[in-house]
DNA sequence: GCACCACTGGAATCACGTTCCAAGCGCGCG
DNA sequence: CGCGCGCTTGGAACGTGATTCCAGTGGTGC
C-alpha cells in the first residue's frame, strides 16, 4: 500500500524491525486476548514498543488491518483442506473448521459480517465451491449454493461473535442462554407460540451441533433436484 | 430504562416534546439518508433542535438506539403477515419482506448481524418458526430449520449491509462487481478453479433472486427427511 | 565523510460518545 | 395566584480513539 519502496532494496535492517507481518501478528494477539474494543493504535503501539505513526507507516488505516488480520486467521483456518472420501463429508469438515476459527477468535465473525467480498470471504467462498462441483449441480445452481452455504457460515459467524462480545471471555454465556430461555417461555403464547415452545431447547443446545444441523439442511437441499 | 418517572402521571408537555419514538424516528431518518457513520448525538441533537444531554434522558445509548431503530423497522417488515395458501411460500414471501427492508435500509443488516438474540432477531425467528410449524418437522429439527434459515437471512443481511456502506448511495455498485468479477476471472485457475469459473455469473447476478435461491435451498432441505 | 531516504516516535488535531450541571417549565398545593 | 419541586432540556466539558504531521535517525551507496 503505502511505503515498499518503489526501489527494489528490501535489506532488513534490524532483525526487531517493524513490518506488515509483526503488526498484524501483534493485532491478533491484542484481539484474542482482550475482544475488539482493545484494538486501538494506542495499545498496538505501546505492544510494539513504538508510536502510532509508525505502524501507518505500514498499514494504511484500522479496517485494512482488521482485514488483514482476518485474513490471516481464515487461511489458517483453511489451510491444508485434507481430501476425504465423501465430498459432502469435506463441506461439512470444512464447515467446521471455520466455526471453530471463528469460535476461537470471535471478532473474525465481525468482520467477515461487515466486510463484503473480501479476501476472507473470497477464500471461503473458494474452498466451499471446490466442494460442491463434485456433487454434479449445474453450474448456475452451483453458485447460488456455494453463497447460500457461504451466508449461512457468515450468519452464524457474526451471531457467534456478538455472543462473545456480550460475554466477553467467559461462560457467563449459560447465564445468559437461560436468561433467553426463561424470557422466551415467559412471552404471551398467542403472540409467540414458536418461541414458547422451542424456549427449553434454547437453554440446552448446543452451538457447534445446531451450527452443523443447518449445514445438513443446506446440503441436503442441495443435492435435491428441486 | 432511565427516566420514566417512578410516579404514575404522563401528562404530554409540549407536543413537540422529544420522546423516545421521536428520537428513534429521527435516528431511522439519519441512517437512511446518509448511513450508518452519519448517526452522531451531534447530528441527531441539531435535527432535533435540542442538546445531546436531552436524548440521553430518553435513550440510555447509542447502541441502545440502533436497536431500537432496528427493532423499529423490523417489526414494520413483519408486521400483517398476509397468510397464504402454501406455507413454504409464505416463508418465501416472508424472507423477501426481510430482505427488501434491509436493502431499503441497510444499517438494519450490520444491525441484526452485531446484536444476539435481540428483541430484532426474535421477532424474525419467532415469524418464520411459526411459517415452518405447519411443515410436519419434528420439534428438535424445527428449531434448528428456524435458526438455519434465520442465520442464512442474517448472513445475506450482514453481507448486503457491507456493500451498500462501500458505495454509499449509489450505483458504483454494479462498477464494484464488475471489478471483483474481473479479479476472480484474473485469478489463477490452478489455485482458485471455482471463483475463476464463476466470475462471469458474479457479473450479472440478482442479489435479490439469489437470495431467494438460496431460501429455496434450505425449504428444499428441511422438507428431505435426511 | 556525505547526502539521502526508508522508517520511526510521539505530539497535535479533530470527532465521538458520554457525563455533568445549571437552568426551564408546568403542575398541584397552599 | 404564586411557590416549590421534579421532570426535562441544552449545551459545555471530558476522555478516548483514529488519523495526520513532523522532526528526527541511522544505514547505504557514493
Amino acid at each position: 500500500m503505502v511505503g515498499m519502496a518503489t526501489t527494489t532494496r528490501r535489506t532488513e535492517r534490524r532483525t526487531d524491525a517493524l513490518s506488515r507481518a509483526r503488526i498484524v501478528e501483534a493485532a491478533i494477539e491484542i484481539l484474542d486476548a482482550d475482544g475488539e474494543s482493545a484494538l486501538t493504535f494506542r495499545a498496538l503501539a505501546a505492544r510494539l514498543a513504538t508510536g502510532s505513526g509508525a505502524i501507518y507507516w505500514h498499514v494504511a488505516n484500522k479496517s485494512e488491518l482488521l482485514a488483514a488480520a482476518t485474513d490471516d486467521v481464515v487461511a489458517r483456518a483453511l489451510g491444508g483442506a485434507a481430501s476425504e472420501a465423501d465430498p459432502e463429508q469435506e463441506v461439512r469438515t470444512l464447515a467446521l473448521r471455520i466455526f471453530d476459527a471463528i469460535d476461537a477468535h470471535p471478532w473474525v465473525g465481525s468482520q467477515l459480517a461487515r466486510e463484503p467480498l473480501q479476501l476472507a470471504m473470497q477464500q471461503i467462498l473458494e474452498a466451499i465451491g471446490q466442494r460442491l462441483e463434485s456433487f454434479g449441480t449445474p453450474d448456475r445452481a452451483l453458485f447460488d449454493a456455494a453463497s447460500a452455504l457461504t451466508n449461512y457460515i457468515v450468519g452464524v459467524a457474526g451471531q457467534n461473535a456478538a455472543n462473545a462480545r456480550l460475554h466477553v471471555h467467559d461462560e457467563g454465556r449459560t447465564a445468559f442462554l437461560e436468561q433467553v430461555a426463561t424470557r422466551w417461555t415467559d412471552l404471551d403464547a398467542e403472540q409467540h407460540p414458536f418461541l414458547s415452545k422451542v424456549a427449553p431447547q434454547l437453554a440446552d443446545h448446543d452451538d457447534r451441533e445446531q451450527f452443523l444441523a443447518g449445514v445438513d439442511l443446506i446440503l441436503a437441499g442441495i443435492r435435491t433436484p428441486h
